[in-house]
RNA sequence: UGCCCGAUGGUGUAAUGGUAGCACAACUGACUCUGGAUCAGUUUGUCUAGGUUCGAAUCCUGGUCGGGCAGCCA
């Protein structure tokens, strides 16, 4: 059942399934399957593509199968097949035992393609790959037929059966179907079903030197699993007349093919082959880089798999072409962070702040709360003393009308802990710098609250100078500075943003000395972290900003409202 | 000058001939020991011209605009 059944409509895809199973069509069964190419890492284009998948499947208490589509040995590795299944996995889907490889059906695709042969519907062409090109015409003008196509059935079967026998080099000679070259579409124009690789494959060995070319494959791979709906994105718009006549040719269980449009996210590539660029330019760290699209990468950056879930039921399912924004991403992520993550404090740019009115050589601990949103998260003891630090920017010496933080001779608190007021400012003689910030507290305040009612307009978190620990923090933003990298009217690497990684020392407090790799905080007043599962050590814990916190006062001062 | 597909606020979507709704974003205000969260509210939309109809985002026709297609990639 859909987990929204009452309030959320059909999409087109589950409407057209809906009918299919209320006609009886398939037996009113719904099988579905994602059939990633293991030449890659999946990203979040792909996280949309199994929630669609997976998800109808599920929808109508049908089945989704896992299915490598390795019919192409020039590109694909076998390490690949375990990292999909890793990131699949880890997205929350399960295949059950439905894992399927395309290259184990390579015997029964022969045997297809030889019936064509007696049909007289495919042929073995000599023409060179530029010549086929040549003949298969233009957007316009139709194509010429190979001076091979009209071959015996006898000769096609012998020349096929020498293809497979490796006593061709490479390229010299494919097989085609034998359709129409004057089809306006171009598709329909003699497609290849078979060229000459002599490569091993990372499956099935030697044992092949012919390999079935996509269109060719995947309607069989649909076919011999018994796939009843076969989802897949636009591009493959033009290739469903394709789909259809090879499996009606064959005569065999034939699948629906709906394509629906693929994602796209503002400020990031989700294309293969640039974010492979990326990566062997240097620009990012690898596939797992936090500031990437992929599922690694995200997971990495501390994304949790409901956000990304969530994420991808959102945006629902059109044939529009669309941008969605990351925004969207990021706010389901803050929704569930806000709920879930523990709050601790951490103060990304540190300066000095003295309490002159409390004694050096005291300490004591205050009790502070784990999780607003949650009372069962209990409360923990933070240590304070007369030497703390506050973040850079919560001071102003000279105060912008909207600012509500500390400047000289205001009170503000300092969260769970005291009310704390400016008396003076310590700066670097020679470059200006504030070097350090005096302050008294007001011992009655204690937790935070003034016995006498009175209001202070701000709240700032901070350590204690002497308890705290420099944790390494990495603070990434969006990898381009513009919406649309891909339309870069120059070169999409042009609009990277420089500072999508900043790398510093916060000072933390002694709590978070302990976090778990993976483990995700809120730092008050500054955003969600993750302890990086790659780089953290026992007892040394490396943080990832998965994403800032809403910043209002940032808004306000870039409007330029502060004055 | 071929074939296929698409067009609803800034963005993503819903409405399946009957009040154009939701989410994000933006903006107001309230509240707040996170300028977070929460709460209340505001702004912004059916590409266009005809037609059918009591009634059209929806159906029909023409146009406009946008996307895709000429791998022995998937």
């Amino acid at each position: 059942m859909p987990p929204n059944a009452q309030s959320a409509p059909f999409d087109f895809i589950r409407e057209t399934v809906a009918a299919d199973v209320a006609a009886g069509r398939y037996g009113g069964k719904v099988v579905t399957r994602f059939p990633p190419e293991p030449n890659g890492y999946l990203h979040i284009g792909h996280a949309k593509a199994l929630g669609i998948d997976f998800g109808v499947a599920a929808d109508f208490g049908g089945r989704c199968h896992l299915r490598m589509d390795d019919t192409n040995p020039a590109r694909e590795e076998a390490e690949y097949v375990e990292a999909i299944k890793e990131d699949v996995r880890w997205l929350g889907w399960d295949w059950g035992e439905h894992l399927y490889f395309a290259s184990d059906y390579f015997g029964k695709m022969i045997e297809h393609a030889e019936r064509l042969i007696e049909d007289g519907r495919a042929y073995v062409d000599d023409l060179t790959a530029d010549q086929i090109r040549e003949h298969r015409g233009t957007l316009t003008a139709p194509g010429r037929e190979s001076p091979w196509r009209n071959r015996s059935v006898a000769e096609n079967r012998e020349l096929f059966r020498r293809m497979r026998a490796g006593e061709f080099p490479d390229g010299s000679r494919v097989l085609r179907a034998r359709i129409d070259m004057a089809h306006p579409n171009l598709n329909m124009r003699d497609p290849v079903m078979y060229r000459i690789l002599h490569m091993p494959h990372h499956r099935s060995g030697d044992a092949w030197c012919v390999y079935p070319s996509y269109d060719w494959a995947h309607g069989l791979e649909d076919s011999i699993e018994g796939v009843t709906h076969s989802l897949c994105d636009l591009d493959f718009e033009n290739h469903r007349p394709l789909y259809d006549w090879f499996l009606d040719q064959l005569g065999v269980h034939h699948p629906r093919q709906i394509e629906f449009a693929r994602l796209n996210i503002s400020y990031t590539v989700l294309s293969k082959r640039r974010l492979m660029r990326l990566i062997e330019e240097g620009r990012v760290t690898g596939w797992d880089d936090p500031r990437l699209p992929t599922l690694r990468g995200l997971r990495r950056r501390g994304y949790t798999p409901a956000s990304i879930r969530r994420f991808c039921a959102e945006i629902g399912i059109t044939k529009t072409n669309s941008l969605t924004d990351v925004a969207l991403l990021e706010h389901g992520l803050r929704e569930e962070l806000n709920l879930t993550a523990p709050r601790a404090m951490a103060v990304l740019d540190p300066v000095r702040l003295v309490i002159e009115n409390y004694p050096a050589d005291r300490e004591e601990e205050l009790d502070a709360v784990n999780n607003p949103e949650d009372p069962a998260a209990g409360t923990r003891k933070v240590p304070f003393c007369r030497e703390l630090y506050i973040e850079r920017e919560d001071f102003r010496e000279d105060p912008p009308k909207k600012f509500f933080r500390l400047a000289p001779g205001r009170e503000v608190r300092l969260r769970y802990a005291y009310l704390v007021t400016c008396t003076g400012v310590v700066k670097d003689p020679a470059t200006g710098a504030v070097r350090e910030l005096r302050c008294t507290y007001d011992p009655a305040t204690r937790g935070g609250d003034a016995p006498d009612g009175r209001k202070v307009k701000s709240t700032l978190h901070w350590v204690s100078a002497r308890h705290a620990w420099a944790a390494p923090v990495r603070l990434y933003d969006r990898l381009f500075t513009v919406e649309r990298p891909d339309e870069t009217a120059t070169d999409f690497m042009d609009a990277l943003n420089p500072a999508s990684l900043e790398e510093r020392v916060a000072q933390a407090e002694p709590g978070l000395r302990g976090a778990a790799p993976g483990a995700r905080f809120q730092f008050e007043r500054k955003g969600y972290f993750v302890a990086d599962h790659a780089d953290s050590a026992p007892g040394a814990p490396v943080f990832n900003r998965i994403v800032p916190l809403r910043d209002t006062w940032a808004r306000i001062e870039r409007a330029g409202q502060a004055d």
